[in-house]
DNA sequence: CGGAGCTTTGACCACAGTCAAGTACCGTGG
DNA sequence: CCACGGTACTTGACTGTGGTCAAAGCTCCG
């Protein structure tokens, strides 16, 4: 698949998924078609540069093709909390009243599909297929927070961190599953951000699961999984 | 309005929110009707009613008419994260595969329509401008997931309380808006595993906002409340 | 009027948040 | 290629919020 192929990562809500999808639902060429005609390609070059701030005004809904980028929240003291990483097949620009809810900056080199939220609105409304498809992907982000949410309010810092990593290796992107590499496109700073921790706790949590023998630290961004095993230390069930 | 008309309660992501609906989206006559025709009235009588596991799988859609119900997710260890608290126009049913992901439970006598998941899912193919609403409610439910999310993650346990409890003063039914005077339809328990806390931190909570002056509880559920300082105590920028 | 469940209060303790300092990594320019 | 500077990461010490256990009081319903 190339690169900048349109994609939506999602897990649906109420067929159990058929055959090789994997994580992105089944779009045929004629929709993919259509869409690529009514969007536009985009790229950042660099880390660190801001697609949209919270309160501007919501033109465009992206679709990410390629990199990684955050979603996050600054309260008045000046904390940071990250809502969300995404990943390619992710779409981002989730706005209120006609205004972006969240400030959105790319970790990486990112490529985008971008859609005229007005255009895009009345697009859907003659293609129902297409629209079931976006709405499914809100189910889907929706499920995510929630499950997030039992992290952040059930599980101690060392679990969350663990939970993360085993959620990060399930991007095939920057997860080696066959020599189980993890890299991570992302600081310390933004692990705790996101987590709703703080960066000493994530690096003294990497400490101890390396000293468990969970994982091994290659390098700061680069760890070696024990999969199974940190599966075992979240325990939220069995997922 | 009668108790058991449909209507769902959102604010859009795209469209400023016109005039007179307050809290729920416009839908026509007709919208309202086709809905009842593939729909079925269901009611319970009891407070702490199962209206399905997680795990089962995810026949019917619920619409919540009337009353007020829990979703939450049990660890392995006991321990209980309540994900949401769905009020009057809500959508309960979330589902991954096939199944429901979550435990929803009454808090009190409740109405739902619900509908069948298949039948449901072909009907809004047929009907985008219904689908649209649907989708427009989920991503309603996203926002609010991350809303919750960013307390989790950065307040603590007396700012989480006071944002729980504006939030809860957003519902009519349970808020007289005249007087002032919040009907907590929930025990503490349930606000401490909403908020991912204790019950005894709701407890003392409680205690320091009313010695502050900005709540006075009349009974154990029952609490004038001080919006504006309320909202003050929260300051998550100014929502 | 009785009892079960809910709520409140107290005492203690540990996890993790904060501050501070030192180390490793990486990109840049010489 | 190497030196350098800035950023990211790591480690240590201290402190405080809030989690836990225990027990008593309150409320509401039967």
């Amino acid at each position: 698949m190339p690169p900048d192929e349109i994609r939506i990562r999602a897990v649906p809500p109420w067929q159990p998924v058929q055959g090789e999808e994997g994580p992105f639902l089944p779009l045929s060429v004629d929709e993919r078609a259509e869409l690529r005609r009514i969007g536009q390609a985009i790229s950042f070059k660099t880390t660190g540069s801001q697609i949209f701030a919270r309160g501007e005004k919501a033109s465009y809904l992206y679709l990410l093709t390629d990199g990684v980028a955050e979603a996050y929240f600054v309260l008045p003291n000046g904390e940071r909390q990250i809502v969300a990483f995404y990943w390619p097949g992710d779409v981002l620009g989730l706005a209120e009243e006609g205004v972006y809810v969240n400030t959105v900056s790319t970790l990486s080199a990112c490529t985008f599909y971008r859609f005229l939220t007005a255009q895009l609105d009345q697009f859907l409304l003659s293609h129902p297929a297409i629209q079931h498809q976006f709405f499914v992907k809100a189910v889907h982000d929706l499920r995510n927070a929630q499950r997030q949410l039992i992290m952040m309010g059930r599980l101690n810092g060392l679990r969350r961190l663990a939970a993360f990593i085993v959620d990060c290796s399930a991007h095939e992107d920057y997860f080696d599953s066959k020599h189980k590499i993890l890299t991570l496109p992302m600081t310390r700073y933004d692990i705790a951000d996101y987590i709703g921790t703080s960066s000493e706790v994530v690096t003294r949590g990497l400490g101890r699961l390396e000293a468990m023998g969970v994982i091994h630290r290659l390098s700061p961004r680069t760890l070696e999984l024990k999969t199974a095993e940190l599966r075992a230390i979240v325990n939220l069930a069995d997922y």
